[in-house]
DNA sequence: GCGTCCAGGTCTACC
DNA sequence: GGTAGACCTGGACGC
């Protein structure tokens, strides 16, 4: 059964921009297809109800989303997957404060025209702060294979095969030796089981840091101190909150930034650091649109 | 075929 | 508060 989603984008909005915003549209349980552009998202509505999201432009080019599912979906059921579309596509965030320093910056202007700035997110911060964890020290197909390895074996299925992301609870079920001998995590096990844990105990609340108005530098402490999480994480997984104060440098945005500003040689972080400072509370999506450029204008790294 | 290096870093132990 | 060393994994590279 497939039923439309209704749900109303503001003006501008440009899905393929969030949709390559960066790597998650590549990481299930969402599954891209480029050209035409078209993303799949299953996500769990409950034990083995899982419904999956299509989403797309229509002929127009207005975004068009729908929830297909092995039984009809009652209102309560659209509702919430109505919720979790708007979130994950970033629907409810104004992006007007940044585009008006983008329109004063020749570097960043080409980003208002094509609706960058909103950071594609995971059904929940949990799953986004997992998917961060596995991006670290190591490569971005080892990334690819631990995460598949943990929804494979710990997310909710259907009998189609759909599967949703791995809850706390079901990460929290299972030992540490399990994630790193099954899901091949490595010493990220720990980490990750130990996250998953806190959450299940209830010592953190992990979701509140969508709605969290604590200050930047508050909030970037609060995620340090989660254990695996570090500057570059938490800088990262900010993003996701759409909060920019930071930039979170790892080795993929400095050997960009070599290359953009430095003829290919690198250059120290406190450099990097200043070279951004002027976009203040926007430095961190202002460095990370300006190393991601290519994709809005040439083609997005798949495969 | 085998050893080394390092990828979208972080933690801990020691200055 | 600053920094060396250790850390899973697996693909790339040199020999």
């Amino acid at each position: 059964v497939i039923q439309r989603i209704p749900l109303a984008f503001p003006p501008g909005y440009r899905l393929a921009s969030v949709v390559f915003s960066h790597g998650w549209c590549s990481l299930e349980p969402f599954i891209i297809q480029i050209d035409p552009l078209y993303l799949f998202r299953d996500i769990a509505l409950g034990r083995k109800r899982i419904v999956r999201l299509h989403i797309r432009n229509d002929n127009d080019g207005v975004p068009e989303i729908s929830a297909e599912s092995l039984s009809p979906l009652s209102p309560q059921a659209v509702e919430t997957v109505r919720r979790v579309v708007e979130s994950i596509l970033r629907v409810d965030t104004d992006m007007t404060p940044f585009y008006a320093v983008a329109a004063r910056s020749p570097r960043l202007r080409w980003a208002i025209e094509y609706g960058a700035g909103r950071m594609l997110r995971g059904e929940t911060f949990f799953e986004d702060a997992v998917k961060t964890i596995l991006t670290t020290n190591c490569s971005w197909s080892l990334t690819t294979s631990m995460n598949a390895n943990l929804i494979r074996l710990l997310g909710e299925k259907n009998r189609k095969g759909w599967s949703s992301f791995p809850t706390p609870a079901s990460i929290a079920a299972v030992t540490p030796e399990f994630l790193r001998r099954e899901c091949k995590l490595g010493y990220r096990a720990e980490y990750i089981h130990e996250l998953a844990a806190s959450i299940e105990s209830g010592s953190l609340d992990i979701e509140g840091f969508r709605t969290s108005k604590a200050g930047s530098v508050e909030m970037f402490d609060a995620l340090c101190r989660i254990k695996g999480i570090g500057a570059y994480a938490a800088a990262n997984l900010m993003r996701m909150l759409g909060r920019f104060d930071y930039l979170g440098l790892d080795s993929w945005c400095r050997s960009r930034i070599a290359s953009i500003h430095g003829n290919g040689a690198p250059l120290d972080d406190s450099r990097i650091e200043s070279m951004y400072a002027r976009f203040g509370e926007w430095k961190g999506l202002a460095m990370w649109l300006e190393v991601t450029k290519d994709w809005y204008f040439n083609k997005f790294p798949i495969d």
